[in-house]
DNA sequence: ATGAAAGCGCTAACAC
DNA sequence: GTGTTAGCGCTTTCAT
């Protein structure tokens, strides 16, 4: 009777509060225990009544009763959210990412919390502890800046860490996926040579970002295996930006530099240099030839359409998520940081060998 | 004795199991009550002597203890979270509303939950009703196609729901932002009249878009008022789509037909005019002139750049989240539905008036 | 098949 | 100043 009266009171209160149902207030309707309302709305075959069940249902219906999910999860203490930290969601390098990750998210019936960390490692940080804090599952981190003394911190709070586009720094995640941007320079830089071109550009982001510095790698191998000079006015780095792009290439233009060919270190930056020389009346690929990195969706709507080292982001992505919560439920194997080589996707900017 | 007893096991077991340490560990660790760490934790000024927090204070460093979300929201009824709900996070239009709102969200400590809906009605409502679940504190929701019997029915679930450009279907929603697409499709068409463009076509989305319907009404309703007559052949519908646009254009092309000026609903579908025209040697804007519709990020990367109707998208994002939360604690006053009117951004795909 | 009761980790009166 | 005691809405033994 004392349990009843408070439910009573309760259904009154929550009248004029709007609160939402629970599942006292179903169980009370239907004269049945809060166990009995909890099996049937996580379907359990076992041990409820047909005619019981059916009573619940309807009761349910009948309230529009929707579980909460935030009590569930602290009754479990497992919630179904899995944390995705990216550098800038206005970079059109992350669209496809978050894509990729809230769809398999969804596919497993997770949530996706998003958040930005304008790379910065302080801020990153701070949301990695605050997604912690929120107990999710785990956490997918982009990032090529990160304070790595942190990372190895964060092992403590033992939530599942998955990396996207790192593959330095390995230890610091459970589990990467991320392109090889050595290779992939290399490619691109081989293939502007084999094109015989006599003057090639490299232009690229910050150093301090692992990939830049990989990618250079890749570059001066590709350079050096053919015998080229590097001179130091071959390399420009900086914002790894469309802006970076337009400004380096008209710049280049500006000094009446020779220049045959361009590789670009993003598709962000080979985008503002296609831009930069079109604009001035430089004929792409006649005149130079460009290539790009990552193969976003905006390398396909430039005039004329990318040559770019294509990446399969949106699998990548999705891989990312399948382990992650391999590692979770602990059947992750031993590759646990995989390493996928671009691949060169001829289009507009390159002319025809 | 009996508590302390249980914390101890308590801490034994999260020691195997590595679970985080909770309230009550500090708590024991510092012989003081829960609500003394409670106090501590959420920094109240009264209440607790200075040794005390001081201690508390080191235990909690010590054990690197973080307080649990989930179940501060069980407790107090309120997550500090907020549903974002769009269409396609890869579309180009989105990276920016998403940035806009993540931002906004998280100067206010929120976490936003992203989810994509594929502009599916059915999807849209499951996943309007899993943030009910999750007892979001509000959802912002960007969507052209709605189920509108579905979103009349939401409001029992006393979610709060702010939208993001539908100006139509105002009584769905408790607050909304959105740009004029009517005004906009007017200014833009007349500015092509004005230019004296003989031959002007239009091509938008799918006309089931609300916005759609009305740029299309813009459109006509400017071409009337200059005693223009607008054949069936001069307005195209379609996807929503970079794609769509290609298409068309190259189409127009083909058939030859009389064609000097070109509005489009989206600066996806303008940049995929430009795309075909430059890619066929059509100039632009000598031979054929492009408004665009939104002014998204890769209008300006577009070679010539875009003119297009201007919207201020990320301003839009950060006054949703306001509204929201104005309408969450009941502030919100008589203006809870804004109308922004676009503005014509003159750039290259226009000729010098 | 069903119910009672004990939590999950926290907050919020209300005592002392 | 600090502790006690109820919950928040659910899950999950363990009885019956």
């Amino acid at each position: 009777m004392a349990l009843s009266n408070r439910l009573l009171n309760r259904a009154h209160a929550r009248q004029t509060a709007m609160k939402p149902y629970t599942m006292a207030d179903i169980a009370a309707a239907c004269k049945v225990s809060k166990a009995t309302v909890s099996r049937v709305m996580n379907g359990k075959a076992e041990g409820v009544g047909d005619e019981t069940r059916r009573r619940v249902q309807k009761a349910i219906k009948q309230f529009n009763y929707r579980p909460n999910t935030i009590a569930r999860s602290i009754a479990t203490s497992k919630s179904p959210t899995v944390g995705l930290i990216i550098p800038d969601a206005s970079n059109l390098f992350y669209p496809v990412i978050i894509k990729g990750v809230c769809d398999a998210l969804e596919r497993r019936g997770y949530h996706m919390i998003l958040a930005n960390s304008g790379s910065d490692p302080k801020k990153e940080a701070e949301l990695l502890v605050s997604m912690v804090d929120m107990r999710v599952e785990g956490v997918i981190l982009c990032s090529g800046v990160s304070n790595t003394r942190f990372l190895a911190d964060y092992k403590k709070y033992n939530t599942p860490l998955v990396a996207i586009g790192r593959s330095t720094d390995i230890d610091y995640s459970d589990a990467s996926i991320s392109g090889n941007n050595f290779t992939g320079a290399q490619i691109a830089t081989r293939y502007l040579i084999e094109g015989g071109n006599p003057h090639i550009v490299y232009i690229d982001g910050h150093p301090e970002y692992s990939g830049v510095m990989q990618k250079r790698e890749g570059f001066l191998a590709a350079m050096r295996e053919a015998g080229r000079e590097v001179g130091a006015d071959a390399i420009f780095t900086g914002e790894h930006s469309y802006e970076h792009g337009f400004q380096v290439a008209s710049l280049l233009l500006e000094q009446n530099r020779p220049v045959s060919a361009i590789f670009a270190g993003s598709d962000l930056i080979a985008a503002g240099v296609v831009q930069a020389l079109t604009s001035r009346g430089v004929r792409i690929p006649d005149d130079i030839e460009v290539i790009g990195f990552d193969n976003i969706i905006l390398s396909e709507m430039v005039e004329p359409r990318l040559t770019t080292m294509h990446k399969p982001h949106e699998d990548m992505a999705a891989r990312a998520v399948d382990m992650l919560f391999e590692v979770v439920n602990g059947s992750i194997g031993e590759l646990r940081h995989i390493t996928v080589d671009p691949r060169l996707l001829v289009r507009g900017t390159t002319r025809p060998r």
